[in-house]
DNA sequence: TTGTACGCGTTATCAG
DNA sequence: CTGATAACGCGTACAA
């Protein structure tokens, strides 16, 4: 390894004080002009590089954020991290990533490492059966700045990019009863997770305003396999549902493949209406009616505001919380 | 902001030395068992965190690890990641993510970002229009390690992890043949890149060997648009092929949908074999034939040669690429 | 087994 | 506009 240039080098080269060279180097009003470029022409000819790991020591701060997701896996968050990796790009600051595997215990580990690496702030979406942020304590305390996207808790010290999940399941079930559905049934996810009770909770909403029973409802992880044992409930169900709100379009996808298998027609027979616009929403068959939710928009927002207030702003307690638009998309999943 | 507890604060109040208190924290032998405890209690007590930034300088590492690809909302490459977080997690190591959004131009921002925070390693799958390695050669000139996956350049200096695309692309036309395929046609990407000019090479050669003609070949970028765009042209086409093969799932996809509402029976008309094994191989209808590679563990052995490298193991010029299998996987798009 | 003392490369403060 | 100097907190020869 041979030996790295430091800013001494290029003083003692320059005949300058590293002072001088430390401040040009970072464009620093108070040095000419001249020196400037004598001192940026020395380092690129020398082949300096900052070091990251001194300057981070003086200054306090390591110009990194950190992301922690339920899983890395999912078409839904590489949207998200596409947008925050983005406009944290461009703000010069590094990304580190973390998965929590939809475990607290492994949330618990991450937040530990994350806060170990003294990054800047924190971006989190919470895994499934996270019951409060109490292991977030640590950044509260410091005053490192948490925010928390899509699957949230509420709390003073974080500031939550959402969508309103509720009217979202509310939109879902309205659609499904203008279509003249009677008798609706929902998949969802973990009800600890705001995302899926939410959800619920405006699907209800919808049927009880309009006087339609809402006792069907089952709960699951939304996977695949999830959608399969829908499809079969369904099946054996002596009343079958008319109308089906799905928490994933991926689980909604696979739950239709299988209820075609069964015999039943879509949306004829059943109406079906999934979450998120995935890409398999545009592949099955028919086309998937779906609220779309701009995940690169959520990650790019949540990267913003951390930024900026990572850079001066006061603890903006104004907006504690930040509400994107969704957008019902209506395909032939759920319309002749 | 409160004061960081420092090892001097420890040692001032156990009355050791700043040494002993560093050793003891490292768990280092020449510490004995009671001072030890004494000490690690005394730094739960105080809230004590080691300052990544201060050992980084001293050691001159990082302990985290630089990760580059193409577009990070892309199915296959979320499970790489998935993969590599996993291992370098369990190994103590933290990973930077960034994109190159398919352009080299950002490809050589990110590797100088990289470079530039002293990570410890280098993992990068490629932009598709990256045509040598020679942004790399800061990393080479202080022998960081560099690995290259899926999307790859030789280098001398780089290891790389791949599956035998050529043999790939071989096997999916063959298995077109089999199934009594006479006119075949393929849709590719940018030939610059290994994985996409490997695919029709095999397919190429497989064709040859079979007396059967290769002059179908579309290069696109293999996006929805272009599977759209590809049986807009097959339509036209006086003659059009009756197997085709997609080198990604999500082209495929989209394509066989056009191609169904154009009025062609899959796999009667035209047989199609697509590659990934990415979700929508499950949705589309028929089923997708498809050659499944390994994402995950892709991700997980880049970032296990990492670090048994960093750890230790002297350049391992002995396996400069690793190949992993890859797999057919028939269903319907392609058999009766 | 423990302590002393120095350097890692920057940047901030203060002085000129 | 530039320079001298003092931290920042840790790890490690070397000494005891």
């Amino acid at each position: 390894m041979e030996k790295e240039v430091t800013i001494y080098d290029i003083a003692r080269l320059l005949k300058l004080s590293p002072a001088t060279v430390s401040r040009a180097l970072k464009d620093h009003p108070a040095i000419s002009a001249g020196t400037k470029r004598l001192i940026t022409a020395a380092a690129e000819e020398m082949g300096y590089r900052s070091n990251t790991f001194a300057s981070n020591l003086r200054r306090q701060r390591s110009n990194t954020i950190g992301v922690i997701v339920p899983r890395l896996d999912s078409a839904f968050m590489s949207t998200v991290l596409a947008g925050m990796e983005k406009i944290v790009n461009e703000g010069n600051y590094n990304l580190i990533i973390s998965q929590s595997l939809e475990s607290v215990r492994k949330e618990k580990a991450n937040v530990k490492t994350m806060f170990d690496s003294r990054i800047d702030g924190l971006l989190v979406s919470l895994s499934s059966d996270t019951d409060d942020l109490s292991h977030f304590q640590p950044f509260f305390q410091k005053e490192i700045p948490v925010i928390l996207f899509d699957r949230v808790l509420p709390h003073p010290n974080c500031t939550s990019i959402v969508i309103d999940n509720v009217r979202a399941g509310y939109d879902a079930a309205v659609h499904l009863v203008r279509q003249g559905r009677k008798r609706m049934m929902h998949v969802s996810g973990s009800q600890k997770r705001n995302v899926y009770e939410e959800r619920l909770r405006g699907f209800r909403q919808a049927l009880a305003e309009h006087g339609l029973a809402d006792d069907l409802v089952l709960v699951g992880n939304l996977t695949r396999q999830d959608g399969l044992d829908a499809a079969r409930y369904i099946r054996q169900l002596p009343q079958p549902p008319d109308g089906l709100f799905v928490a994933s379009d991926f689980c909604a996808a696979s739950c239709i493949g299988a209820l075609k298998e069964a015999g039943f027609a879509i949306p004829n027979d059943i109406a079906v209406v999934g979450f998120n616009d995935d890409p398999v929403a545009q592949v099955v068959e028919p086309r998937l009616t779906t609220i779309r939710y701009p995940g690169q928009e959520m990650g790019e927002i949540a990267a913003q505001s951390l930024i900026s207030h990572l850079s001066g702003q006061p603890p903006v307690t104004a907006a504690n919380t930040i509400v994107l638009n969704h957008e019902l998309i209506v395909r032939g999943s759920s319309t002749p």
